[in-house]
DNA sequence: AAACAATACGAACGATCGTCCATAATTATT
DNA sequence: AATAATTATGGACGATCGTTCGTATTGTTT
């Protein structure tokens, strides 16, 4: 367990150097690996998008895997900033679960990602290769069903949504919308439209909502 | 356009030897792309989980492409026998529709690829690599869809399901709750009940039924 | 049995990959 | 200004990939 990799450094609150390369690198990582896939991501590619030694990148995170980790998270991180955050502004229950649902469609269909959300490709192509890839993002997925889960139930709570509704089950149908619209949107290209998506979405929560 | 690449012969009612080995390749390599992947599927890989040669499995399909197209269409027989045929035997509309959720759980619940469902993983992963076999996926798929969408416009014929159901609309959700199901099973393992699955199908099923 | 076509084989190719290493360049510390 | 630590570089490595080619081997047809 002795590496030689030195890794993010701080020094007196600026960052290091290697930090910020490391950051322009993972930023492009994303993209390559929106549309290569996770595993397709290559290091030789990264280093001739970025126009720098293929040693270079491989020195800044030490290994292929260690790489991979690093764009699951840097994925995590635009997730939050795009589609978590602005539904935090939203009361929690139905209401925030709603905002979730249109940050969701509006993220997919402004095209952050030229081949679509990274996540969702990647958790389908790594489901058979056990390793911290694989850990992380089922880690990253089982975060974000917690906080559907949540509003769920704080929207049954709040007397919002039925009392017997199973948080689980309805989290379920609610992620399956989504990277449903994410799938078709990708595989059919302009012949899909979100609206279906948030339409979906609504159904869903319609669905499970108490009359008013 | 002139290949040296003989393809499939048929000769007398009797399948030519280069047929059957095509096939018992294909089989093996359904198997092999529901765990790599359908791009990192490789032809050294799946030479030696047959033993053969690899020169041999190349000159029976002629190209890694055709390969994946094969690995699609023998996806696709396999899907029509465990899935589709056996709801065919029931009545048109509604029940058919039942069955065939009935049908997607089963065949994922026994596992019938290690990998999870080929086509699922696959779609998401050639979303970015536009060719053939991106195609043969993308054909696949509008094919399913499709037939979800006969069905329910048969169940709205039929007074089974509400008049102002949108047939694409339904079968966008019943095919986002498969789908879901195959990922969170392949992504948390055992953790996932496929009764979850079954229960989101007949609640979209449910929302859309006619009061009887 | 002889001739032919179809199929399988082994070896080799160019390309690409991740990784390693010695060294140069850059930045920080004394 | 000198020294030390960090970061970037280019070259080389072994491995794996898809593909090609000449040649056995097998099966079919005359």
């Amino acid at each position: 367990m002795t590496s030689k990799h030195t890794g993010a450094q701080i020094v007196d609150g600026r960052r290091a150097r290697g930090a910020r390369t490391r950051e322009a690198l993972v930023a492009e990582a994303v993209q390559l690996a929106s549309v290569e896939g996770l595993e397709g991501l290559s290091i030789a590619h990264l280093a001739a998008r970025i126009g720098t030694a293929k040693s270079s990148v491989h020195a800044s995170f030490g290994s292929k895997e260690a790489l991979q980790v690093a764009v699951v998270a840097h994925t995590r991180d635009i997730l939050i900033d795009l589609v978590i955050a602005p539904a935090l502004k939203t009361e929690p229950g139905l209401q925030r679960l709603s905002a979730l649902g249109e940050g969701w469609m509006s993220y997919l269909e402004r095209k952050t990602f030229e081949g679509g959300c990274v996540l969702s490709s990647a958790s389908l192509e790594m489901d058979g290769r056990p390793g911290p890839a694989r850990d992380a993002i089922a880690a990253v997925m089982r975060e974000w069903l917690d906080l559907l889960e949540d509003n769920i139930a704080r929207g049954i709570a709040k007397g919002e949504i039925t009392a017997g509704t199973d948080p689980a089950q309805l989290a379920f149908a609610l992620n399956a919308v989504g990277m449903a619209a994410n799938w078709q949107s990708q595989l059919f290209g302009e012949t899909f439209s979100y609206d279906t998506g948030r339409t979906g979405w609504a159904q869903v929560l319609a669905q499970h909502k108490t009359p008013s």
